[in-house]
DNA sequence: GCCGAACCGTAACGTACGGTACGGCTCTGG
DNA sequence: CCAGAGCCGTACCGTACGTTACGGTTCGGC
């Protein structure tokens, strides 16, 4: 699996300058990719190199702080709670695909992406982990408890919440986020977003829904 | 969408010897990722930088070339053709669910996705158009004939084949693709290949088998 | 007002690596 | 046997960039 530490303490006592440096090395990642250089974040946030080095060590620390501090910001809205029709339920899931979808169409998290999967290979940091925890681990985190709901209101029926909920992922990211991050341009808008969350949430009602619930035969 | 010369000429005019080197390089790039050198690649292959470069005119080449070799090398099998019954449908689906799966959970295609991602950002090469193209697009591009013919027989049913090539997609790749670009250790034996191969093939099925088909309600 | 800490801007250092040059070896054709 | 081509091995060059060092400035505390 994944090692466990990878989810502790996101904003940990950074001062408003760190948060604007992270961010100004964040634009600068979705600009320029891995390829950034120390002297153009240090340009970029009008700081001083010495205070970069100083701050998080060095290149990998101040990425793994960079991709730490967007991960910490974008969390996708966690709805649920309130009552437990099929409605409700449809609209929650519709809910997470749109925010999925979202996520993973946009610039900053394929940049993320990028730099993470590019670190993976050579155990240097673990970017791939903390984009992982903070990505697709943190997704099936919010939804379980939301699946596993429906299941207790009879709307749904699996066996394991966690084979459902790769079910739902897969209906809903779809050959997506491969072909952003390989580059394929493929526009998303709002209402291809909207089109998709509806047709993902509707096959997987139509897989998992449960046939004899609450509202009969 | 994607620039369209990107399958052509695949192993054009290579020599054994030039292939022999493209195989040294593939099998660095597994091990070293993308911060393989030059000089690694001549060590391993046992040749000049020199010639390196005067073959593949330098690095991008080099790693274009590569992955080049290598999609020219895996293809997903194409099988379908025999008869058109449900069993035999359901056969090929599983098949072509089961070789994507191995292909993707393979040392070689995560670490040429990797390098193909990590360079999709600065439009130097376009690694990421030729691993697209030779791997989502041609897995279309084999699977939508037989989706098609399922449909002519009447045991599918659905308006767009790109939008049921692409549920198949998703209900085959799921989260593992990601995970392992990511770094996930995701071990997926053979046995689990083949599970998850049939567990797609028959939710795919659920969602657009024929309702009326040659079997009759 | 003085002191030290924190930080900015910039210059300097070291190195890794892409790219090139060159001498020597092997092989093929004449 | 000779000429030339192709290629190996290695040394070399230039540069980009990570990292360090340092002088100057601001600012909070005494």
């Amino acid at each position: 699996m994944l090692q466990a530490n990878a989810e502790i303490d996101n904003s940990e006592a950074l001062t408003e300058r760190q948060k604007a440096v992270l961010d100004a090395a964040l634009r600068l990642l979705v600009e320029e990719g891995d390829q950034l250089t120390m002297t153009a974040v240090a340009r970029r946030a009008s700081c001083s190199k010495e205070t970069l080095y100083k701050w998080f060590g060095g290149r990998d620390g101040l990425l793994t702080a960079t991709v730490q501090w967007q991960a910490s910001k974008v969390r996708v809205t966690s709805v649920y709670g309130k009552g437990l029709d099929l409605a409700s339920l449809k609209a929650s899931l519709e809910r997470f695909a749109s925010d999925w979808l979202q996520v993973i169409s946009s610039d900053t998290s394929i940049a993320l992406n990028r730099v993470a999967v590019g670190h993976a290979g050579s155990g240097k940091d673990n970017l791939g982990a903390v984009v992982l925890e903070n990505g697709r681990f943190a997704l099936a985190k919010r939804l379980k408890p939301v699946l596993e709901a429906g299941r207790r209101a009879g709307l749904l029926d699996f066996s394991d919440a966690e084979t459902a909920f790769r079910t739902f992922f897969g209906l809903v990211a779809r050959d997506v986020q491969i072909r952003l991050l390989l580059g394929d341009r493929l526009e998303l808008t709002d209402a291809a977003i909207g089109g998709d969350a509806a047709r993902a949430t509707q096959q997987f009602l139509a897989l998992f829904g449960a046939t004899t619930g609450p509202q009969g035969p």
